[in-house]
DNA sequence: TCATTAAGGTACGGTCCGTACCGTACCGTA
DNA sequence: TACGGTACGGTACGGACCGTACCTTAATGA
């Protein structure tokens, strides 16, 4: 109340943390425009001479909310890198972020830009760490050489991201992820 | 207008044909209950007393639109039988329910029993075909046994529809499904 | 000091979901 | 053939939400 107006670049992140908490605990659907501002402690206009609807408003939070990359892991073996950044994005703080992504790749809708931004953010960030890994896996000879494509590198991470977006679950079950890496990644990378 | 009155099953049929015609037509997000009753030529009562919402419908009438299961190729060749069916999600008819997938996959929410109905009818109807292939396959040496796993089986598929459901595609180039048979696919199940 | 810019406040049109209410056609039964 | 139950048709409405318009008010800087 008595403080002064925010203006500008502290109103714009004001106005992105509100939208990112909301989509955190209501997923994309729950993302209203009027929440947004009410949670802001502002109003709609502001929020619309910024962003032009509620779709790129979405995807611009979740920048803010999946802005952590992970770090990839280093047991001196492939199989267990490959679980534990499985693990990392099933348990971790990513969980919530299934859901949103899931909600925000249909809401986005037909806007070619928004969609390569979100797709940009969904790829580049969890492609890096499944490249070290198996980088570093064929350095011992425990893949072959032609696991460094990306599509191959990836295919565990895929295989996750299929799951959560089929059956709408923000955890997996811990037996799955190690079927994927045992049945499916280990064979297709493996020496 | 002179017809007689319609009831039960044929009006429901009515109804799940028009609103798999919307769904077609304008995807989920274009799914109104208006718009099915209009097309219909009934009203929305007639609709809410089969289904409790509009997710329920739209996963009816998906029912209806991706009722045709893939008759699985026999080319006498895991490669050309893979791009087959490849090929056949991509371009046959299958290309808007991609799209129509997509949407339906947030739309229904946390319903766990409308989402149980929608992985069903896309895991069963997609998965069949591709066991099919890989059978034939270790029956003639080109595929490994354990390739008779379904996660190991669907592979392709699942990246497929990977690049469907992020890039927000209704098809993809050709050039992606030979790479994900010659990285991925042939690698994994190769015997 | 004063004009300009950007924020706050509010109200509105439009769309869509889901519900309620009522009149009316169809159906089995006596 | 008369009758009562059931299901359909029509319409209206409340509520939520998006996006826009318009005006008032505070901050900024020349």
């Amino acid at each position: 109340m008595a403080k002064t107006r925010r203006r500008g670049t502290e109103l714009a992140e004001a106005i992105l943390r509100a939208a990112a908490d909301e989509l955190a605990e209501a997923g994309y659907p729950g993302l209203t425009m009027e929440r947004v501002a009410q949670r802001a402690g502002t109003n709609k206009n502001a929020i619309y001479r910024r962003w032009p609807n509620r779709a790129a408003l979405g995807v611009a939070a979740y920048r803010h909310l999946a802005a952590d990359t992970l770090e990839p892991p280093d047991t001196g073996n492939l199989r267990e890198d490959a679980l534990a950044l499985l693990r990392a994005i099933n348990c971790g703080q990513t969980s919530p972020a299934a859901r949103v992504l899931r909600g925000l790749l249909t809401g986005v809708g037909d806007e070619p830009e928004l969609r390569e931004q979100l797709h940009q953010q969904a790829a580049e960030g969890g492609t890096k760490p499944w490249l070290a890994i198996v980088e570093r896996a064929v350095a011992r000879g425990e893949a072959r050489p032609g696991a460094r494509h990306p599509r191959v590198a990836t295919v565990a991470l895929v295989l996750l991201r299929n799951e959560f977006l089929t059956r709408g679950l923000t955890t997996v079950d811990d037996a799955v992820l190690v079927e994927l890496v045992d049945e499916v990644y280990l064979p297709l990378v493996g020496a």
